[in-house]
DNA sequence: TTAGTATATAACTATTTGCTTATATATACA
DNA sequence: TGTATATATAAGCAAATAGTTATATACTAA
């Protein structure tokens, strides 16, 4: 079987990104659900702007997509995408992070939006 | 089958190293061979502490491995590291690199070491 | 031992990055 | 409307990064 390459400029822009904790957490949480940026806020504990600027740079590649909800816009990984078959091993790789949404639930600080 | 996983800590440290194109190109090339750090200066025309910085970074992580050959330091992909379950599959969609080995020779600018 | 070659390390610099605060935009609802 | 909430963008800054040149170290061979 022949396995589908990328190039290795796009390939390398790509591990950029997800070689950062933020963004490589957000990408396995959303791989699973869609969450909003509030969610995200109470999670890394870092200012709103901050994770929006981490999901506008994985946005303009493409590697996730938005949907409005009201008020909220809620983010998840683009599987549509033709680059998601090049981070969906390396996503399958990572613990999963989903208890970081149940300790917000539980501490009550899971905002309106979820 | 359950897959392994990796501390996210960890897999960000690795992404970004592979993060960077020279780097990124060097790992695939030396994945199928060893090659010494004077081919790493012609292929990518960038100084040798340039390309002796970016092999440390990759050896402190215990991505490769070296051996010295008389003068010269031949580096690899150190396929027993407990990582390496993590980054084939990335390597593996990567498109081969050896070209960039053959060019040399056909220029006859492959240093002498090989 | 000495000269030449290969590689590593140190020191410096320009660029990139990820954060912050301040502000703008978009939606909900009284 | 007008106010509150959610998100995006702009601007500024400190830290990290990847390159450079200069120099040190390690090995080869005369």
């Amino acid at each position: 079987m022949l396995q589908t390459t990328i190039e290795m400029e796009k390939a390398a822009v790509i591990l950029k990104l997800l070689g950062d904790k933020t963004r490589l957490t957000i990408m396995k949480l959303i791989d699973n659900q869609a969450c909003c940026v509030c969610e995200f806020v109470e999670i890394f504990q870092v200012s709103q702007p901050s994770i929006s600027q981490h999901l506008r740079k994985l946005k303009d590649l493409g590697l996730v997509k938005e949907e409005r909800k009201g008020q909220w816009i809620f983010y998840s990984v683009d599987k549509e995408n033709e680059y998601y078959s090049f981070i969906k091993p390396i996503l399958d790789q990572l613990p999963n992070q989903d208890y970081k949404l149940k300790e917000l639930e539980e501490n009550g600080t899971r905002i309106s939006c979820c």
